[in-house]
RNA sequence: CGGGCUGUAGCUCAGCUUGGUAGAGCGCUGCGUUCGGGACGCAGAGGCCGGAGGUUCAAAUCCUCUCAGCCCGACCA
């Protein structure tokens, strides 16, 4: 109707940012350097400079993540105790991921397919190991109708009990085995190669956003192939995928691995991960790869005739990763004024915000702004048109802007009357120098170079943090001290032997053997002797605390 | 499942020890002043104080039971 709804309105302050969050910080005192990426837009140490998420980092690292999550508006907790609300900005980088990987698993030579949800409870029991890992963790359904309780609510109905209870998915193995089994007969109808998207439910204890919750989305690869050599071949080429996929689109860097025995994937013959190292030096398994062997063909009878005419069990691979990589994302970029999206994976690479006093005014910056928009969009990035979105929302500016600051936009232009009359624009990076004023014809055609800075300088940062956080011990007192109480930690690579040492030592100390690098990363790979059992080892791990 | 703790407005919480039918900040709505900015003023909407029972003339406040959630541990993408 009448435009006064289109004026900026105005509502009252908003210093308050303390709530539960003041009691819960810790005392001056116990703020232990928690070494923290630096932040090259901070003005520290001039000033405390005000953070749009509170506490900072080095404050309270778990709870500044939570906030995060809420700053960035990408989810919040359900009504389902430990199931999250992927909002759409959380959902669209979800989604980013998404294609991202699907396009390189159709590369990869993949198809996507879908399972069931339930597995019936006796494909569980099959494969000893698999039950062993996976029984305690499963959400059971047992009846298939409700009926009133006679007290004014519902109750599953007796008479409506499965005979057979089905199990949510934690993972589909077993079903997807089964099908598989029906459908290889003949080394003609090998490879296959399976993946799904879907979600999956893990009934843990204690959840965390994105890191571990009840039910999480993710991508699951099944393949089944007539030698063992193809496997394994499988299941390092997804590896590759994965590490080349978390590096270049979502600027983490990762260190490709193989899981020690106690880490491997319930059913497993090798489990293959990419690990990342968190700002707090913490690191997180970002992705798996499972060579399966004949284990689950063997469970599941998934044979098939070789060209010789015998009978053979098949050799299977699993993989996957899941909305925990977005988890990965906060804690590899995120800073205390909130989200950094990498470019290759922000739903947005640009944002427009007008800003006007009059109407008058509303309407020339908003037409400047429209051009802009399309201009930009002409230009592309990673092959894509440059993703470009207007906020024209009718609230005040200061707080629009500081909504895609936490959302983690990569560029922002503001424009207003004097842009317009001079043909410019004002522009700020996420990360990077103080926004400043720029022609618009030179922002158009560097947005896609700036871009890829950005995406360069978030991955430069993130190895440069890993690689200060890494080193290389040989002996155990030193380990020891590494991970000492009130140690900042980091990953630690050391020569080991798989075992009950080295388990209980680990426990001790709060710390578990990340991987196993397939690649010498930090140059010395020789033999050496064993931290916990003094026994001679040919590689070394890599140990750290992780989420 | 052990050990701590919390349930009061959309959010974060105060009030409870010393019972007398409900408060703050933010958010929300309206008006105004501001504004290259996370501003301010005024006015307003919004709660049967987790649930059930009990004590009492009177319960958010005391007692009992119950439900739910959070944190710390053991387990995990």
């Amino acid at each position: 109707m009448s435009l006064p709804d289109r004026a900026p309105r105005y509502a009252g302050a908003r210093h308050s940012r303390r709530g539960r969050l003041s009691t819960r910080m810790p005392a001056p005192v116990e703020c232990r350097a928690v070494p923290i990426l630096p932040h090259p837009t901070s003005d520290f140490p001039l000033r405390m400079a005000k953070t749009a998420v509170s506490p900072t980092r080095a404050e309270n690292y778990p709870e500044w993540y939570q906030q995060v999550v809420k700053a960035a508006d990408l989810a919040e907790n359900s009504d389902v105790r430990g199931c999250m609300v992927i909002k759409p900005w959380g959902y669209a980088i979800w989604e980013g991921i998404q294609r991202g990987l699907d396009t390189r698993f159709k590369e990869t030579g993949h198809e996507n397919a879908y399972f069931p949800l339930f597995i019936p409870m006796s494909f569980l029991e099959k494969e000893a190991e698999h039950v062993e890992g996976f029984a305690k963790e499963c959400a059971v359904v047992t009846h298939h109708r409700l009926e009133p309780d006679g007290k004014g609510g519902l109750q599953p109905a007796p008479s409506a009990k499965l005979e057979e209870p089905l199990i949510v998915r934690p993972t589909s193995e077993t079903i997807i085995g089964a099908t598989f089994a029906r459908w290889v007969q003949s080394y003609r109808d090998l490879p296959i190669l399976i993946n799904q998207w879907a979600n999956v439910v893990r009934w843990e204890l204690r959840t965390r956003m994105f890191l571990r919750t009840t039910e999480f989305l993710w991508q699951e690869g099944h393949t089944v192939h007539a030698t063992s050599d193809e496997a394994v071949e499988e299941t390092r080429k997804m590896l590759d995928v994965y590490a080349e996929f978390a590096e270049n689109v979502m600027a983490m860097p990762v260190i490709k691995g193989e899981k020690t025995a106690g880490e491997r994937f319930p059913g497993a013959v090798a489990t293959y991960s990419i690990e990342a190292m968190m700002q707090d030096r913490k690191a997180l398994q970002a992705g798996t790869s499972h060579f399966l062997g004949q284990n689950f063909a063997k469970a599941q009878e998934i044979k098939f005739q070789s060209q010789a005419g015998e009978l053979e069990f098949a050799w299977t691979t699993s993989w996957g990763v899941s909305t925990r990589l977005v988890g990965g994302l906060i804690m590899s970029h995120a800073d205390d004024d909130g989200l950094v999206c990498p470019p290759r994976l922000a739903p947005a690479h640009v944002v427009i915000l007008p800003i006007y006093k009059s109407d008058e005014e509303r309407a020339t910056v908003l037409a400047y702004c429209e051009s802009l928009k399309a201009e930009l969009a002409t230009q592309s990035y990673e092959g894509e048109a440059i993703r470009v979105k207007l906020d024209d929302r009718d609230i005040r500016g200061g707080d629009k802007k500081w909504q895609w600051v936490k959302r983690g936009v990569p560029i922002r232009v503001e424009i207003g009357p004097r842009d317009v009359a001079g043909g410019g624009a004002f522009v700020g990076t996420r990360i990077g120098e103080k926004p400043q004023g720029m022609d618009r014809a030179k922002l158009v055609a560097e947005a896609p170079a700036m871009l890829a800075q950005l995406q360069q300088q978030m991955f430069d940062r993130a190895k440069q943090a890993r690689d200060d956080a890494s080193v290389v011990i040989d002996s155990l007192a030193e380990f020891e001290a590494f991970f000492a109480d009130g140690q900042p930690g980091g990953l630690v690579y050391a020569h080991f032997t798989d075992g009950p040492d080295m388990e209980a030592k680990c426990k001790e100390l709060k710390v578990t053997p990340r991987c196993i690098p397939l690649e010498p990363l930090l140059g010395d790979d020789g033999p050496g002797k064993c931290l916990f059992t003094g026994a001679k080892s040919e590689r070394r791990a890599v140990f750290a605390r992780a989420y």
